[in-house]
DNA sequence: ATTTAGCATAACAATAAATTATCATTTGGA
DNA sequence: TCCAAATGATAATTTATTGTTATGCTAAAT
């Protein structure tokens, strides 16, 4: 790569047209000043003066690298400065979560971006284990998961957790018997046998025997569509309570009332020994208030 | 500025995550890698490096600056590959020349645009002290003034030479006197002392006593409409006669049939020792085929 | 607990850069 | 036209920087 100094000195030379000046500004001495000039020659391969006699002129070539030095100079000034300031109002932010949390949280997250105009928030949905992954490979520095993670280069500290509700057509019994359900079938979705399994292994602890013995009648991976067919009388789903509230047509489904309630728990992961930019602290705050 | 192999270093151990790794990638041993590091973080005035054991992570400051620094090695590796390459058909054409001029010249420069996606024409209208002024300093690569330039620093050729043109109202008879034009008066603009004063002393020796003792009826700098007074039976003037073509209502113009034709000569200066780019030979061409 | 691996530090060697001294041209003025 | 001053190039030398070797310390690994 071409060696600032040098650059430098070239620069200050395109500017005076005069080598004993240079040095003098930049104080050196005039042999440095043509041993720089020789030495980014060299290394461009064209020559940046055009001689004659004791004065010159720049070559194409030596306009071009003037130009651009100075474009140089100003950029790395502009990035060194940026460096300095950790602004809590300005940067990306790369949040990694479930798609259930990304329902519930990225209308807050958006929020603050809309309150301040530096920031920007990047939701990554995706399940536990890719987000374990991004936070160790930093392509999200914050992760939301439903596991505490025992990974030692993980940090994971516990927010609060999420009921599981468990979803059925309007027009089923209130208290659905394990037969009703059957009948109806099991809308799936990316974390939905996760989630079934928990909710149903506690409160029909007799009838369950694993999920993939509950009949499916459905799958779809857009989580704001999963409860259309449940609207629609074709089966039962499994969701965080989060997840229903956003969808529209509430009064074409309804949440059961369970005798046992079954929480999922929310940790916060970010990479061990990675300290997160200051614009993080709004995010966390956000996170922490949405459960207290 | 940065050094760019500390940059260089910092970038491989931001891929590695290994001192010694990183070492064995550049040819150089585990504490030159150290030694870069500890510069930049001490240049920068931030830690690079949040070590933890034997480990570390990328502080924000060092994830930023890996960034920066892959950019910037692409930058100039673009910028040294665009150096060797003159094109022909790249880049910006610097001008200068007489607003007539640039009236006649500039649709035909813009032609040559068209053709080469590549290629800008910027043309500077200004007076021939001005020309030569910008030709000096660089701000123009190649000037067009109607005097040969005898500055030692200023290369000029003769291109050819362009008619001066008595303009009158069309009511005028065709061979107006000296009384006659007197009676209406001169309609300045920018070159018009200049022009008028050589095309009178020529063809009205006697009476033409210096253009200062002509009676002024009108000046504008803007050289599209010089013609417009004119045109109103305001006032005579004097242009070179691709100005006058340009004008959109000749029908209420006359052309004089002066006894003794001057022409203006049309020089084309470049700054001495300094080497066109390659994009000017087509400007040069244009500007040769314009005078045969 | 002991060994191994990995980074830091210090001392030294090699390299690169800047300076001084000198020369060759050019320029500007008598 | 000639001479003195000014300017840039080059060579030799000094100085500064950079990289290496040697070594120490600490964290992991076995």
């Amino acid at each position: 790569m071409l060696n600032p100094v040098h650059l430098r000195t070239f620069i200050s030379l395109a500017e005076t047209h005069h080598f004993t000046e240079t040095a003098k500004r930049l104080n050196m001495t005039q042999p440095g000043v043509s041993q720089h000039i020789k030495k980014l020659e060299e290394q461009l391969g064209t020559a940046l003066l055009n001689r004659f006699g004791k004065s010159f002129e720049l070559t194409q070539a030596g306009e071009r690298l003037y130009r651009y030095g100075l474009e140089q100079v100003k950029t790395e000034a502009r990035f060194v400065r940026s460096l300095a300031s950790d602004n809590i109002h300005q940067g990306v932010c790369q949040i990694a979560c479930s798609g259930s949390m990304a329902m519930r949280l990225y209308p807050e997250l958006l929020k603050l971006q809309k309150q301040y105009a530096g920031l920007t928030i990047a939701v990554e949905a995706a399940p536990n284990p890719a987000i374990i992954q991004r936070v160790k490979n930093n392509q999200s520095d914050l992760g939301l998961t439903t596991q505490p993670v025992s990974d030692p280069d993980i940090e994971s500290t516990r927010l609060g957790e999420d009921d599981l509700c468990l979803i059925v057509p309007r027009n089923q019994q209130i208290k659905p018997s394990w037969q009703d359900l059957m009948t109806i079938g099991f809308i799936d979705h990316p974390d939905g046998e996760h989630y079934a399994s928990q909710l149903l292994a506690i409160n029909f602890p007799d009838e369950f025997r694993g999920i993939e013995k509950v009949p499916k009648t459905g799958y779809i991976n857009q989580l704001s569509q999963i409860l259309l067919p449940v609207s629609e009388g074709l089966g039962f789903t499994v969701l965080p309570r989060s997840s229903v509230e956003a969808f529209p047509h509430t009064d074409r489904i309804e949440i059961v009332n369970l005798q046992r309630s079954v929480q999922e728990p929310v940790y916060l992961i970010t990479k061990k020994y990675r300290p997160l930019a200051a614009r993080y602290q709004l995010v966390k705050e956000l996170l922490y208030s949405q459960w207290q």
